[in-house]
DNA sequence: CCGAAAATGTACTAAATAGTTCAATTGGTC
DNA sequence: GACCAATTGAACTATTTAGTACATTTTCGG
């Protein structure tokens, strides 16, 4: 019966749609909270699959397996700060706003996707062995530190910043003080008592950040 | 045979000798390099059995389960940070070299004692919740805040710093410059290519830490 | 010396966990 | 509309892993 066959096929309503690359974010999306809630080892693949909207035979269908999802959550997360400090655009601002502005909004950053600061925190607990093996993040590039070379030898220019100053020196205070306020948020609060996260501590803190980076570079 | 039998027993020697402290002591030593390595999820009791002089059976004897085990440890660490912080001392100094040793010391203790930072960084992960659960270091009592307070009060006296300052703000500065200093070097590394552990890069960082935490102080 | 409690050794188990097998369905292409 | 590669489903497996049962040895007070 050819043409039963055949109404039966036209008649059967898929019952599932593809959508790859659908599929791909929501595994990625629901393996990143997984990872940066528990870590790499202690994020557990059938759990993510659970959460997921399809299986963990997928998982492993695009990931390889557990290490290569990791991976790829890590690469997302780089690839938006990678977005981030491209929006910025210090260039058009004066040294010192210019420095000041990008304090803030790299303070900013931090307290909005502590997502982002887990995760580096879990990569670095790995000694950083998965950015290692990344192509990807290879090519990535991160600018920042370029970036404030520039505005640090203009503002040396006009005079008001001081000279012999590594720009170095200067991303790694900025990110230090930005990633610990997010970073080190639970022990503080059980150590001394002093919640970092409330609003109140990180308007003052923010300002302190700006302050103490200016005081840094200025003559 | 009863004089057979306490021959036996009188000649015999003992097969092992008990040690409860020492066998405490190397579990939580070995215990800690792991924890430290691969977290708390990723640490293996067996693993950490077979690189102990005793047996897994210890371990539980102890410690009851893996997160007893987890929390020794860290109590051990923190004990230890505690014991550190008390034997500083800045009242002797004035005002501005008292900041700058505390923020050397600080510096120091940190790149000296990576296994610390680690632990921390594996503990917040887990949002602090064992430190929580700790009578121990709920009664550890850190002093950082008040020593600072001390000190700046005495500086601010003597006209030398200025005034509206959380001493809280100066002990956050001091520990994220020290903290990310050690805990950041992979990702760092990778991504910037710079080695945040050579001897050049840490002597010139420790300077700049301090110079910063003075100038975030002096009027 | 002897009995009990503390400390240790050996072998085992139940559950959790990463990863696989085999087959079915879908969507485009000729 | 038939074929083929890409995609998805469901059940299964081998291993790892935390934790335990049971027996034995040591230490120490009376």
């Amino acid at each position: 019966m050819p043409s039963q066959r055949r109404t039966e096929r036209t008649r059967k309503p898929p019952t599932w749609t593809q959508d790859p690359d659908g599929v791909r974010r929501n595994i990625i999306a629901v393996a990143s909270a997984e990872f940066v809630e528990n870590g790499l080892s202690g994020a557990r693949v059938d759990e993510i699959a659970a959460k997921t909207a399809t299986s963990k035979r997928m998982i492993y269908y695009y990931f390889g397996d557990k290490e290569g999802l990791y991976l790829a959550v890590l690469e997302e997360m780089y690839a938006r700060i990678r977005n981030f400090e491209r929006s910025l655009d210090l260039a058009a601002l004066p040294p010192r706003e210019a420095i000041a502005a990008l304090a803030g909004f790299t303070f900013d950053y931090h307290v909005e996707n502590p997502d982002f600061v887990r995760l580096v925190m879990v990569e670095n607990i790995h000694h950083a062995r998965h950015l290692k093996s990344s192509r990807k993040i290879g090519e990535l590039n991160l600018s920042a530190i370029e970036m404030i070379r520039e505005v640090y030898q203009r503002g040396v220019g006009e005079g008001l910043f001081r000279e012999g100053l590594d720009p170095v020196d200067v991303h790694l205070t900025i990110s230090a003080l930005s990633f610990y306020n997010v970073s080190n948020r639970a022990t503080i609060r059980q150590v001394f008592g002093y919640d970092m996260g409330s609003a109140d501590a990180l308007k003052r803190r923010r300002a302190c950040v700006i302050e103490t980076v200016l005081r840094l570079l200025c003559r």
